[in-house]
DNA sequence: CATTAAAGTTTGGTGTACCAAACAAATCCG
DNA sequence: CGGATTTGTTTGGTACACCAAACTTTAATG
């Protein structure tokens, strides 16, 4: 009982999202599928599946095919979308290379809570939506980012030049 | 072995964290105050200070004051600097409540690497430089997740404003 | 300085998450 | 069909992080 809102441990929550991925990709998931997925041994999901079903989030019989709950779905699907909002402000934003992108959102998706991503996405929108910033403004972060602090009159010509394609 | 970079644990980081704020506030850490702080009995922490003896991280030996060593110190710095700039982030920028940004900063500086947090840094301090951004911008995000989507005139009328306080 | 209180340690036990390897069931296909 | 292969399960063991409570050391003070 570790994780955010769920009551689920990181390692529970990255089952149901497993599962939720290779029910999308097959129809079910398979013990075989979300061990390697997971880079676990098969003995580890049979373990994990047996406390998922305890719970109620997975429909689990031995031997049977794998499928998430209505319960165990909503939870994946949030924990999809944390994983996908955040990997998109971290690639996107920050303009983290892919890989750290989506290691970091791996991590990162058990310690928002609904309220903080909730919030990010707002702010992810409110960038694109606010004519003061959006696309160029980001694509000017890397400048910022990569080189020495600018010169004043660097941003000031740079500020010229957004207004005249503003007009 | 689970975490970022330093080949810590989550708890072992924590535990950092907190002797290093006790160093600051007393000269030394004292079992009780660690175990206080982290809200764990005094019993948890004896056994957290023998594996960071160990590693090489706190000067301890049984009965003594506590201090980390200059690699413990390194580590625990950086993970408070993690810290303190996601907090800025979630409470500054994301406007989280501030119960709520404290809380997450917590379980996100154990997430997030070095790069990633540079990164982070960059970007506020991106929002805070460029003319196009800055203190109203981000006091203007209150608007905007707070109300339902503005209207595309009320956007028009807000950056009038802005351009006429810019002159 | 001797006793008591406070601080620190140790031991045994819990729960989680994993692995390794022996085992059982299901499936494949000659 | 029926053995071989694959897939899934179980069992025993490790490591971590904690608690509870018995115990030891240190410090405080009457």
């Amino acid at each position: 009982m570790s994780e955010q809102e769920t009551g689920l441990s990181e390692s529970l929550e990255d089952y149901l999202e497993t599962i939720l991925a290779l029910e999308k990709e097959n129809k079910v998931a398979r013990v075989k599928d979300i061990a390697e997925m997971m880079g676990v041994l098969r003995g580890s999901v049979s373990g994990a599946l047996k406390s998922l079903g305890e719970k109620g989030l997975v429909n689990y019989e031995p031997y049977s095919f794998i499928t998430l709950t209505p319960k165990g779905e909503a939870i994946a699907k949030e924990i999809h979308r944390r994983h996908e909002v955040i990997h998109d402000f971290l690639a996107n934003v920050l303009q983290l290379d892919p890989e750290e992108a989506q290691e970091t959102a791996c991590r990162m998706e058990h310690t928002m809570n609904r309220a903080a991503v909730d919030r990010l996405v707002k702010f992810i929108e409110y960038i694109h939506y606010c004519p003061r910033t959006g696309r160029d403004w980001i694509e000017a972060f890397v400048g910022f980012y990569s080189k020495t602090p600018p010169e004043p009159e660097q941003c000031q010509r740079c500020l010229k030049e957004w207004e005249d394609r503003r007009t």
